[in-house]
RNA sequence: CGCGGGGUGGAGCAGCUUGGUAGCUCGUCAGGCUCAUAACCUGAAGGUCGCAUGUUCAAAUCAUGCCCCCGCAA
């Protein structure tokens, strides 16, 4: 079985750990290019490069998968599947028929639901208990392709986006190496997805992920633990950006004076308790911009931030 | 050369504009109060002020170069 695999995002690294260890024929590893990229623009290049270099494997980052130039140089390479893991560009009908039996995906939510960029922030962030990965044969249309397997993974409400990318990761490579079994064995079925019951996850965005302090206390909870690994969700103290990692519900908050979504009720060591448009938060990791990303004690050893104070 | 903030005892910050005895909130340690405590009181330890040059009688503070961290934007 040869495999070329796709991958950009360190999401698809377990996957391609396996794939090596287990031995698969690889004849070409796709990434994108090295992009000048973050602060200062400096060159870098994608940590599935690195896995590959490590393994000693053919790669190749065409700035267009669908140019005529990178076409050829995939047609050159022998392969029976495209194992394709958060690549980051869409494959024409064309490149999507060069192998002998067939592309899939694994795309890390229970399609149809959330196809897109960002299943995991949005399954998080609409306060889902459920989630998981599926692999799929790759269709044109995004997302949109034939099932071939799916795996579920509960989310707790301790987990957050971070902590969820790292489980449907490592799960993401197991189903992987379980689907590539199947179709081996050419004992797989191509399941359709219900087009009907589908949504849509886009990729977040600053817009997304301000809080509105008049949402519901869960729903801004909900916003934080599902942007922590995107640039997480913030608001505004002073016109400074503060970015918030962690929030805790909760009860019963004492305070004075009239309740407005925003405003700062109390301040101690146990957090920085905040009032919303229903319930209370306390905010427990903070990070003012410019500045490192601090637990709420530590955050208010330095910095004053009064009771009475509306954020936002 | 994308824009900007910052590196000060273990943590987080002030001080820098207008050079001249190291400050604040915590933590740590010792003692006290208390039935008791993460509470309160008293005392103590702990800092080459990122690194290096330069200006000066004198640099955390001014100038130049370098290293590192962070926010935005991509």
């Amino acid at each position: 079985m040869k495999i070329m695999f796709f991958g950009s995002s360190k999401f698809g690294y377990p996957a391609l750990k396996k794939l090596i260890a287990a031995c698969y024929e690889i004849p070409l590893v796709v990434t994108q290019p090295d992009k000048l990229q973050g602060r200062g623009m400096k060159l870098g290049g994608t940590q599935i490069k690195e896995l590959a270099e490590q393994a000693k494997l053919e790669i190749f980052q065409p700035e267009d998968i669908n140019s005529p130039e990178a076409v050829e140089i995939i047609k050159k390479h022998d392969s029976d599947l495209f194992v394709i893991i958060a690549y980051g560009q869409k494959f024409s009908p064309e490149v999507l028929s060069i192998p002998s039996i067939m592309p899939i995906n694994v795309h890390a939510s229970l399609l149809p639901k959330y196809r897109g960029a960002a299943p995991i922030n949005w399954a998080i962030i609409n306060g889902d208990r459920l989630t998981g990965n599926t692999v799929m044969k790759v269709v044109p249309r995004m997302d949109a392709g034939p099932i071939i397997l799916q795996s579920q993974i509960p989310i707790s409400p301790d987990d957050d986006a971070l902590t969820m990318e790292g489980k449907l990761s490592e799960d993401c490579a197991g189903l992987l190496l379980k689907a590539v079994d199947l179709i081996e064995s050419g004992k797989f079925e191509l399941i359709p997805q219900d087009d009907g019951i589908s949504t849509v996850a886009p990729k977040l965005s600053t817009g997304a992920a301000k809080i509105d302090w008049y949402k519901p206390a869960e729903k801004i909870h909900n916003l934080v633990r599902g942007c922590v690994n995107w640039s997480s969700a913030f608001t505004k103290h002073n016109n400074r950006i503060l970015k918030i990692y962690k929030t805790r519900l909760e009860w019963g908050v004492p305070q004075s004076g009239e309740i407005v979504p925003g405003k700062i009720l109390a301040v101690s060591e146990k957090g920085i308790f905040v009032a919303t448009g229903n319930g209370y938060l306390s905010l427990q990791e903070v990070q003012l911009e410019g500045k490192g990303r601090l637990a709420a004690q530590e955050f208010l050893s330095g910095n004053k931030i009064e009771p009475g104070e509306i954020l936002g």
